[in-house]
This record gives structure tokens, sequence and C-alpha cells, in this order.
DNA sequence: CCTGCCCCATA
DNA sequence: GTATGGGGCAGGA
């Protein structure tokens, strides 16, 4: 044993106190499972706590006298049962078992404790965090720092003016400003916050319906718990106030269970808690028992120790594996292979190219299905692929063959930032293969460990690109936008390809989801490896590159397999179903064009964001304020529930309505219409929310978006994502950028050009509108397009018979939503929403409507009527748009869906005709000389970053294509009017 | 930590 | 009345 030091604690001296239990279940649960090479013994917790306690000491000692701790000590948890079980025996009651391989560790990590001559602290009945503030208190009183270090947020609330906390796994130390974040309150509430918020985990109950945000309001306004619970009576809110008072004992149980002891009669004193010189022969000794080779050395060379002169310590727990368990040997099942093997017959057979051979296209489609599932699926059958020789052998092979299966695996799914980890390749069904690339041992935190055995990336892709590239060979891959970012990145470009994700889109948009896992499921019958089962899940989520290579082998090879197969279903149908020409003009091309898309990005003010982010916070705060004094009490405005409350509960304002989960409706239309007689508190309630979504959902989260190396944000569209055909974008979404506010349009004016370059904006007018008046066929409309006319006070003047000219502008409104509502599949009771006017008024008015445009009546019809003969609608191009459960189900699924249907065809050719200008686009640039780069697309509008003396050239060319886009598939009857503009920013252009 | 709900940004 | 993606809140694993 150490010798015991008593040094007592003085003014200036620093305390840090280590809770080693919530460090053990932290470091357990975010790092990588780690064992003892020798025998398998686990030590992933044992060694991430040893890292973080020697770096802990470490920049203890490189930081200076202010950080040096003077004291130190590690503190446990004793056992499961404390004081705390006798105040409501079912405190912590549901808390699981650790986990198998975590239990030798607890022990392991006291030896560490002893090994690096710490002090290790504990006590039956108390917790850690009792023990904790016990000694921070102690030390506090005496004018010393204290850190604790720690997650654990129960401990948040013993911070104070000499207390600070710190995260050991995030490296943040947390002072009273962080705590109040995370609980709107002081440390010293917190305590009161948790007894009415309780806490799951621990199992303390709390009051229903109150969380941390609510509890903080609460607590802010009465000052802490007891005035709370005494004056319960007076709360507005029935539901809330109830359970208030229904709960109170339990609240008061709650506080006693969350608060802290710090008086807990601790046996080891603070002063022995001094830090005392280090051994490091004994700490090397045991770092060298548990096979930490990093660490080791990190210990030697720090103190000047010849590791290599101690002698490992002998570590006490043996036990592991369990009896009966497997051994730590990779299975060796499959002979090593040194040369491609032979292909068996029936992956010769079933290799035929599905859509390529004679016979009919019903025939090919059977036989295209039958080869996918004539050789079962069998992971293990995968060939690892480890040398050159063999990779150049599958590389010949897919030569040969004249189509591959490619799939990379990565380790994230930012196609921007991930890091490519290995390439899977299959050149039939069952025959595939895996080449790793970047897998690191999982033993990753040891720097500079062994990587696994693995070609060199760079001689691999060097490789692989010819095979990629070569135009002989069909590359097939599922959501091949992702890998061609990914390639790209390493100077392959590939081509040609297909992809299954787009196959079955073009085939089967709005039957089901398009991802492989469904697919697989849908076509083969077979429930593919999820990477939840590979690559864990929560906490133990390892990225791919730490999947050990065999069992990344089974998956990856696997997603190729499977890949090949779907491909081999999916293709044929294309003729059949007379849907090739669809998937080659409209969905294949866009992949490599939204790629590029993405990659460019776009720039953003971020200093102007930040502006507007502190502007619209200090608005909303005044407006709160304001909210809280007009309701007579403080509440959360953000809480629908707590402001339904408010409006139609205390203040029983009119124009009540529940939702069909029975909560007051708050939504803007509802607010506006109280605002519109007259009700003060509504229209501020409207304009704080106005303000807090644009700051939470675009000044806060957009700068957190910028790609770190290319400094701009990188959206990624999903080609396959709406029953339409129109694109979606996300991470971030750029399609819903404010434009229709002033203080929304801020947030525009941040999307900048880059210097010696503009943004030009190029939008089409009115597109769905014009594509109606060609399917259908409307004289009127044609007229008011062919002569340039409004097209909603042209559709005013036709109904009501009042001239163009000086007309009320209510009534071009109402033209106009009800042109809206034609495109949106009309019905009454959604016009008269609109227009907050009578159901029947506004069934008058679409009466009218159709009486002066038979023909969209007849659209109408018509579409609805296919659409239920025949499971779907298309577009003018051809792309089919499925609702097979329009003639099934409850009268109002069928409606919507029958409305869907009169939509998708206008909106559905809209979407087609900015993808054959998008498709085009570059190429026609090019052709112009103009150095324009296409960066978004928002439905009826494309983006363009263009250098500034060349936007002149640029815009005739970007307008003449877009405008010229349905040529020669389609020649529309209207004419398609398309406005471009140049500017610094977006907001200007557009 | 994930899910459902409500609300809201765009075309 | 169409098509999306996403944030905050509250509840339950």
């Amino acid at each position: 044993m150490p010798k015991t030091e008593n040094h007592p604690v003085k003014s200036g001296d620093h305390v840090f106190l280590v809770d080693g239990s919530s460090y053990i279940f932290r470091a357990y649960h975010a790092l990588p499972p780690l064992t003892r090479k020798s025998d398998g013994l686990p030590i992933g917790a044992v060694h991430g706590f040893c890292q973080m306690l020697w770096k802990l000491l470490r920049d203890a000692e490189e930081n200076g006298d202010a950080d040096k701790p003077t004291h130190l000590a590690v503190i446990f948890d004793y056992s499961a049962k404390t004081f705390r079980n006798e105040i409501y025996d079912q405190y912590k009651a549901h808390r699981p078992e650790p986990p198998e391989d975590l239990r030798p560790q607890f022990g392991l990590i006291r030896e560490a404790v002893k090994a690096f001559n710490v002090p290790g602290i504990e006590l039956e009945g108390y917790e850690a965090d009792d023990l904790i503030a016990t000694y921070a208190r102690q030390a506090a009183d005496k004018g010393a720092t204290v850190t604790i270090v720690a997650s654990d947020k129960d401990l948040m609330q013993v911070v104070g003016d000499h207390i600070e906390m710190m995260d050991p796994m995030k490296e943040r130390r947390i002072g009273p400003a962080e705590v109040e974040e995370k609980f709107g309150v002081g440390p010293e509430h917190v305590v009161d916050v948790q007894a009415l918020a309780g806490d799951s985990v621990d199992n303390i109950p709390g009051v229903p319906g109150i969380g941390v945000k609510t509890a903080a309001q609460l607590i802010l306004e009465y000052g802490d718990l007891e005035s709370l619970l005494q004056r319960a009576e007076e709360i507005k809110q029935p539901k809330r106030r109830q359970n208030l008072i229904e709960h109170a004992d339990n609240a008061r149980i709650s506080r006693r269970l969350a608060e802290l002891k710090s008086d807990v009669p601790v046996e080891t004193d603070l002063g022995e808690l001094s830090v005392r010189a280090p051994e490091p022969e004994r700490l090397i000794a045991f770092c060298k028992g548990m096979e930490f080779t990093t660490i080791t050395k990190r210990v030697a060379d720090a103190t000047g120790v010849d590791a290599a002169k101690v002698e490992p310590a002998e570590v006490p727990f043996k036990y592991w594996p369990p009896e009966g368990g497997e051994g730590g040997e990779p299975k060796a099942d499959r002979p090593a292979k040194t040369k491609v093997a032979e292909k068996t017959e029936d992956q010769r057979q079933a290799a035929v190219q599905p859509a390529g051979g004679p016979g009919s296209p019903s025939a090919a489609v059977e036989a295209g299905a039958a080869a996918a599932r004539c050789v079962p699926i069998d992971s293990s059958a995968y060939e690892m692929v480890t040398t050159l020789d063999v990779l150049d052998a599958w590389i010949a092979e897919a030569m040969t063959a004249g189509v591959v299966a490619v799939d990379t695996e990565t380790t994230s799914l930012d196609a921007m930032q991930a890091e490519l980890v290995g390439v899977s390749l299959a050149t039939g069904p069952g025959r595939a293969c895996y080449i790793p690339l970047g897998h690191r041992a999982s033993e990753g935190l040891d720097f500079g460990d062994d990587r696994p055995e693995q070609i060199e990336m760079s001689e691999a892709l060097k490789r692989l690109k010819v095979l990629l590239e070569n135009p002989g060979t069909l590359k097939i891959a599922q959501n091949l936008k992702y890998d061609w970012l990914i390639f790209i990145r390493h100077g392959i470009d590939v081509a040609p390809f297909d992809d299954t994700m787009l196959l079955s889109y073009a085939l089967d948009a709005g039957r089901g989801g398009n991802g492989m896992d469904e697919l697989s499921r849908r076509w083969l019958d077979h429930e593919p490896i999820k990477y939840a089962d590979v690559a864990g899940t929560g906490r133990n989520k390892v990225t791919f590159d730490l999947v050990p290579i065999d069992r990344a082998t089974e998956y990856a090879g696997e997603d190729a397999d499977v890949t090949y197969r779907i491909w081999q279903v999916l293709k044929p149908r294309l003729a059949a179903e007379h849907l090739a020409t669809v998937y080659e003009t409209l969905e294949r091309p866009m992949v490599p064009v939204l790629a590029r898309m993405e990659r460019r990005g776009i720039t953003i003010d971020r200093a102007m964001l930040s502006r507007l982010s502190g502007d619209f916070a200090q608005a909303a705060a005044a407006l709160e304020a304001e909210i809280h004094d007009l309701a007579g009490e403080s509440f959360n405005v953000g809480s629908p529930k707590q402001l339904g409350d408010i409006l139609f509960g205390k203040m029983g304002l009119p124009g009540a309505k529940k939702t069909k989960t029975g909560a007051w409706t708050t939504g803007a239309s509802v607010l506006e219409d109280l605002a519109a007689e007259g009700h003060e508190l509504p229209r501020k309630v409207l304009d704080w929310r106005q303000l807090s979504k644009l700051r939470s959902t675009y000044t806060d989260a957009l700068p957190g978006y910028v790609n770190p190396e290319t400094g701009r944000v990188h959206t990624s569209y999903a080609l396959a994502a709406t029953t339409t055909g129109r694109l979606s974008s996300s991470e971030p979404n750029l399609q819903n950028i404010p434009v229709r506010t002033e203080e929304g349009r801020r947030i525009r004016k941040a999307f900048v050009a880059e210097k010696g370059m503009k943004l030009v904006s190029a939008d089409y007018s009115q597109i769905e509108l014009r594509v109606l008046a060609h399917i259908a066929d409307t004289p009127q409309l044609k007229q008011a397009f062919d002569d340039g006319l409004d097209i909603h006070a042209m559709t005013a003047s036709e109904m009501f018979g009042v001239p163009v000219k000086g007309m009320d502008p209510m009534i071009r409104r109402r033209a106009k939503a009800i042109n809206f509502g034609i495109i949106y599949g009309i019905s009454a009771f959604g016009l008269a929403n609109q227009l907050s006017i009578p159901r029947q008024e506004a069934a008058d008015y679409i009466k009218r409507y159709f009486e002066r445009f038979p023909g969209i009546r007849d659209y109408m019809e018509d579409t609805k009527a296919f659409a239920r003969a025949h499971g779907y609608v298309t577009t003018i191009f051809g792309r089919r748009c499925n609702y097979p459960n329009i003639t099934k189900g409850h009268p109002s699924e069928r409606a919507f869906m029958e409305r869907a249907a009169i939509n998708a065809p206008i909106q559905g050719s809209a979407a087609d005709i900015i993808r054959r200008a998008m498709i085009r686009m570059e190429d026609e640039l090019r052709k112009a000389r103009v150095k324009a780069e296409m960066l978004l697309q928002v439905h009826d509008e494309l983006i363009f970053e263009v250098p500034e003396d060349t936007v002149d050239d640029a815009i005739p060319v970007i307008v003449r294509v877009m405008q010229e886009a349905p040529l020669p598939a389609v020649s529309l009857k209207v004419p398609l009017q398309v406005d471009a503009r140049a500017a610094d920013n977006w907001d200007e252009a557009h």
C-alpha cells in the first residue's frame, strides 16, 4: 500500500475529484470494445479510463500551477443499495445489470487507480456523487478550487464559484453558465428542476407532463419547489395544476432523491487526497500486464523509465472467455485462397445479362427474376481480397463479364466527408468479393497500432480505376450518387453505370421504398445483414473502418451480391413496362449532374448569420416577455400544448378546435383569425414563432453544415424520395430557405457568391399552371400565357365577369387561390379553409370555375378514372406515379389519393422539365464557353455561380436551355417563361 | 436516444 | 386541396 500522506487543503489549492463510476460506463459505451490480446479479457473501459487519467495528469503537468492538482482522488460507487432506497424503494430499480464484459472491469479499474498511485474512494451506502459533493464542499469552504471530472448531469447541482465540472470525453468545462444552459436555472435550483421533471434513468418519478423546460419556467417564476407546491392552486393550466397538486409528495420525494448529500461522514480525510509522488515502474508494470502498448510507451517516454526492464504485473482476473464460450480465434473453416476460384455452373448460368438476350420482354423479366434467385445468398461465401494478384483476377473477371456490381464502404453517410474503407464487387449472383482498403485495428485507440493486412489503397484504386472507367463494363450500384462522390475524390469517374435505386424508382415510385434492404426483401425474399449488426448501434456504434475485416467481407460482399441480383430482376422490366426512356433520359443522367452540384456546394456568410441569430434572439426574447405579461403568467411559448391552455383555457378565446389527439389547435391560421379579431397575444405569438423558427432552423443550424475542408455548404439531393419526380434536399434542406417575409429574406442574403463571382437565379414562371394549360388544353389559359397576361387576374375576370383593369385585389386573390387549388386537386373544404370563407361559398366558386373551364374539369375526372383503373398516372414524359391503394381504404384516404393523382402529372411534368434542363445544362454552357456552375435546384429554380465578367453570356444560355427543355420529346402548347437575374447574393438574384 | 406530434419553411 | 425536410416538446424505452 502507498504511504499515506496528509496535506490539509488550503486556499489556492486545486482539488480534482474524478467520478470513477460514471466514467467506467462512459468509456465502455463510447469506445469500441477492446480485449487483451493474449487471453481475451475485456479491457476497453479500463483502457479508456487509463488514457483519461494519464491525460488528466499530463495536462495538469503541462498547464502549470493554476491547473495542477494539489489533491486528486477517484471516487466510486460502492454498491447498488444506498440511503436513497430507504426514501424510495424504486430508486434506480429499473437499472439493468451491467453487461457481461463490463463486470470484470470494475475491479480492474480499481487496480489501475492504485497503479497510478492515486487514492480510490468509496463508501458503503453512498453514491460516488455524494462523496464528490462532500469533498467538493469541504475543499471550496477552505478556499480551494475544485474540478469535478464527470459527465453525470446530477453533479451539476454542485457547480459554483469555485467548483467546476469537466467532461472527460468532450473535454468541455462546465460552469454555472453551462448548467443554466442545460437546466434553464442556476446550479442552486437544479434539484428543484430535477424534482419536477423526474429522471427515467434513475427512476425518479417527478411530476407527469413536466419536462425540464417547463420545470425551469415554473421554478423561475415561483422561486423554488416548495413555494411552487404551496402555491400550486394558482397555476392556470388545469391539467398541470392538478398534476402538481396530486403529485406534490412525489415531487418532494424526488427532490430528496435528486439532492446530493454534501455531509457524508467520509472515512478518508480530504488532506489525504494530496497528490503523491508517481511510481512509474508500478504503473508501467500494470500497463504492460494489461498489454496497453501505447500507454506503456507514453509513460516510459514521459518518465524516462526503460519499459523493457519492467516486468508486467500479474492482473488478477483470468476467467475470460467464460467456460464453453468461443475462443478469440477467427473462424478458419475456409481455406485461404491464392487465386480466384472457378465459378460454379449455377453462377455461370445465372450471370447472363438479363436484358441482352433474345426473346420477348416478358420472357426476359422471368429469366432475370429466376437468375437472381437460383443461387442461395450465402454471406460466408464472399472472398476477402488482400493481394494484388487476387484483385487483378477479380477485375479481369468483371471485364470479361461486362457487368459488375460495385459498392463502397466508408466512414460516414455524408459523402463529402466520408473516407473510403473498402470496395465490394459482384460479377454474378453469389459471386462477390470485398477489398478492404482503409480498415484499422479495432484497438483504434492505440495510435499507430498495426493496420490489418490490406492492399495499399492507392495501388488498389489505380487498378480499380481501369475497371470503373472502362466503357465496356457496366457498373451497377445502389444509389450510385454516393459512391460516385467517393470515387471522384480519388480521381475515378465511374461510367457507364446502372443504379438499382433509380431502376426501382422509375418502375415503382409510390409502391414502397427504394432502399436496398427493402428491395432485397421485396424481390429476393432475403433479409440483408443490418448495418447495426456489424457496426453496432447507439453508443456502441463504430465507423466501418473499425469493423473486423471478416465481418466486413460478409456485409459488403452481400451488398454487392444483392445489388447485382436486384439489377437482374429490375432491368428487364424497364423495356417490358415501357419505362426505359424515363430511366435513361430522366433518372440515370441526373446522377453525375447532382453529384457535381453537391460537390460544389455554396458559400454562406457565417458572420451575417451569426448577427442575424443575435437579432432574432433579442427580438424573440422581448416578444416572449410581452407574451408572458399579456398571459399574466410565464409559460413556454414554444409548447403548443401550453399555449393552447393559455389561449383557450385561461383566456377563454373563441375558435377553439382540437387536433385528433385532443390538443388545442394553435396553428398559424387559428392565431391569425384571433389576431384579426383584435387580440394582442396571438399576433405576438405568431411573430415569436417566426423568429424562433428562423433562428433554430436557419441561422443557428446552417453554419453547422459548413464543410471544414471546402468552407462551403453541401446539401444532399434525394433522387428517389418523392412520388412525383421532384427532388428533395436535406442536410441541410436548401429547398426551403425563407423568401416570403423581409426577416426571412435576410437569411437568403447570407447565401453569397465568391469574390469575383455572381449568383444567377433562373426560375420558371408559373410552370405548373402552364403544364396544366397544356395537359387540359384550356383555350383561355393558353391564350393568356401566349399574350403574357396576369394569369390570376385573367381567371378572376373569366369567373366573375370583371375587367382585368382596376380589379379588386381581393377578387384576384380568390382566383389565385382557386388556381393553386386546381393544381392540388381542389376540394370545397380545402378552398374554404384557405380563403376563410364558408364551405358553400367555396363550392360555388369551384362550380363557376368548372363552368368557365370545362376542359379542366374533364382533365380532373379523366385523371381520377385512369388512376382508379390502372393504379398509376403519368407525366407528359411518361414518368409513372403509382397509387396502388387508390381504390382501397377509407373514403377520406381515397379522396386524398385522388387529389394526389390529379396533382402528380402537373407537379411531375414540371419536375421532368427542369430535370431535362439540368441534364443538358452543363454541356450547353461548356459549348458556349461559359464558366457558369450549377449549384442548387429548388423545384422551379436553378442557381448558378458565374464569373462576374461572363454573367451576360451565361444568362441567355441558361434561359434558352430551360425554355427549350421539353423539346424535342414534347412540344408544349404554351410558351415557358424563364426569369433570370445576377447578384451578389441569392435574395437579390431571386 | 428514439418516436409521435405539432408547427412551419419552401415550391 | 399537392410535394417535401426539420426543429422543439413530451413521453417512453
